[in-house]
DNA sequence: CGCATTTGACCATA
DNA sequence: TATGGTCAAATGCG
């Protein structure tokens, strides 16, 4: 991480390029938004632009990973599956006794960590989130302070292929639009170097990911909270009141940077948040959620008004609502 | 029938 | 002690 400061000043000049472009996108998009359209061709310029640089900071991203050799080792004896000990099978019900022996994984902090934040057309699409790589969710919570419960995901192959890539998400309080998917380890399933191949080639997630190799992707993607349509109603207590406030850097078009040490997300419309500096994820918040275990999207769902099914169109048109997030100090990125 | 998701509980860390 | 993260049984869906 320390070394190739040559390649990390011009990824983060890159960078810093793409996030110029973006302000003048967004502030086109606004004036093509309340106009009515015109400034169309200058946009999609704009955003051939930024792809060019886009990718060309993920490749440097992807160099500076490899010669920095891959830190993140296995959490001890492959996935550091604790309880696992007792071979899943604790009796049910008993005392699942929770491996206190061994020290297992506490380390949470050592895997490598790096967040980015996708953006949804609506809130039940959530195909942006799928990155082509399969996950299984494997738990769901409320945080305090958030108003939407985090959901927690592993690679499917994690048995198969001992892969320990894991990533949370969560939606952001402010902009139920927004999630923020922090990933955790590295893919070491075949599907990893598959969807980096295809995403280094070009973007078309859509059509790629279903032809990763060695692992299938899950059909729409692992969801972060159970994002029905059909939004019953639901007594719930924790208010999503949030109308879409969207207080973050709504820059249209473009794609997905992702300085994640495992693979590029192939979300179609995701922003960079930090590439691992530390702490870069933070759920500040609102009101608590608390009460109900889940399902807070279920008040999204009634909120969004037009219950059309836009999932597909990300994938046809990538380049429709991304957001880029105001970095702050590209130089501590790294 | 098999797999993925849901959900409640347990455990470690801050 | 509180909160977050993970596990695993139960349930639902394909």
């Amino acid at each position: 991480m320390e070394g190739v400061p040559d390649e990390k000043c011009a990824l983060v000049a890159e960078l810093v390029q793409v996030l110029e472009m973006a302000r003048h996108l967004e502030t086109r998009m606004a004036v093509l938004q309340q106009q009515g359209g015109g400034e169309h061709q200058q946009c999609r310029a704009l955003l051939s632009t930024m792809r060019a640089s886009i990718d060309r900071a993920v490749h440097l991203a992807v160099s500076c990973r490899a010669e920095a050799a891959r830190p993140e080792s296995p959490p001890s004896g492959g996935d550091g599956s604790p309880r696992s000990g007792s071979g899943g099978s604790d009796q049910a019900g008993e005392v699942r006794g929770r491996g206190n022996a061994t020290g297992q994984c506490k380390k949470r902090k050592a895997l490598p960590k790096s967040s980015i934040q996708v953006r949804v057309s609506t809130v039940q699409d959530v195909s942006p989130l799928d990155d082509g790589l399969s996950w299984r969710k494997y738990g769901q919570k409320d945080i305090l302070g958030a108003k939407y419960p985090r959901a927690y995901f592993r690679c499917t192959h994690r048995h198969t292929q001992s892969c320990q890539a894991s990533k949370q998400v969560q939606r952001t309080d402010g902009d139920p639009l927004l999630f923020d998917v922090v990933y955790h380890g590295t893919h070491t399933c075949a599907q990893a170097a598959a969807a980096a191949a295809h995403h280094h080639g070009n973007n078309h997630p859509a059509t790629d990911q279903a032809t990763s190799p060695g692992c299938v992707v899950a059909g729409p993607a692992a969801l972060p909270f159970s994002l029905r349509p059909a939004a019953s109603n639901k007594p719930t207590g924790a208010a999503a009141d949030d109308g879409a406030t969207s207080s973050r850097f709504i820059a249209t078009g473009c794609t997905v940077v992702t300085a994640s040490p495992f693979v590029y997300p192939a979300t179609p419309d995701c922003q960079l948040v930090s590439g691992g500096g530390g702490g870069g994820y933070a759920v500040g918040g609102g009101g608590g959620v608390a009460g109900v275990p889940n399902v807070p999207d279920v008040e999204l769902a009634s909120t969004t008004n037009s219950p059309m099914a836009m999932g597909e169109m990300d994938f046809m048109f990538p380049l429709d609502a991304a957001d880029f997030l105001e970095l702050e100090n590209p130089a501590s990125y790294f």
